[in-house]
DNA sequence: AGCGGGATTTTCT
DNA sequence: GAAAATCCCGCTT
């Protein structure tokens, strides 16, 4: 780990989830700075049938058991790519889905990218990656590095944060293992 | 406003 | 060979 500021990271991905809503993630793209808030999540383990850890670690989610602060990219659906946050310690097959965030700066290169403006842009996990240009070549990428950092912010208070079930699932479905900002316009649905 | 289907390819059984 | 941590469009109320 080189940041302390990371240091929560390594906890259980259900604590982590919530910790990472009001984060910000910082992308250089097309020579410009984009910035934008995380404002829904998920946490994954492989404790949980839902994730793609529960079955061990293959060689597609090998990044999820390396260590926290690295970027997990997968492509599904056969044509969308969504990105979490690798949590919990090396060895840990634990990782936090970004579901949505809030553009802050930079919203003109995301709609490049996304050709859809408004809430359209960023309110869903395959959404954000197309706005934000995150594809497989990001995977297992440095969040402590160019061209897409993390920066901690401090926690929310838990009157901001609603928790509840999943989404998009078929297995574990009754695990609140999804929070987000109350009343974000951005948040998916 | 809500429902249903299609796109399209990686991944694991 | 089937399912998949999704999204978009078109059709029906």
């Amino acid at each position: 780990m080189v940041s302390d500021t990371f240091d929560f990271l390594n906890g259980r991905a259900s604590d982590v989830a919530p910790r990472l809503l009001g984060c910000i993630l910082e992308r250089e793209l097309d020579g410009e700075v984009v910035r934008v808030k995380i404002v829904e999540t998920e946490a994954y383990d492989e404790t949980d049938a839902a994730s793609h850890s529960y079955k061990g670690r293959t060689q597609r989610t090998d990044i999820m058991f390396g260590p926290p602060g690295h970027l997990y990219v997968y492509f599904t659906y056969g044509m969308h790519y969504c990105c979490n946050i690798v949590a919990g310690g090396e060895g840990t097959g634990a990782a936090v889905l970004i579901r949505a965030v809030e553009p802050l700066s930079g919203i003109e290169v995301m709609e490049t990218h996304r050709l859809q403006s408004g809430v359209q842009l960023t309110n869903g996990p395959a959404k954000l990656c197309q706005a934000l240009a995150i594809n497989k070549s990001l995977n297992g990428h440095d969040l402590t590095k160019e061209p897409l950092r993390l920066i901690v912010e401090p926690a929310l208070a838990n009157e901001a944060i609603e928790q509840t079930v999943r989404i998009g699932i078929s297995k574990a479905k009754d695990v609140p293992w999804r929070f987000y900002i109350k009343d974000n316009p951005y948040v998916s649905r």
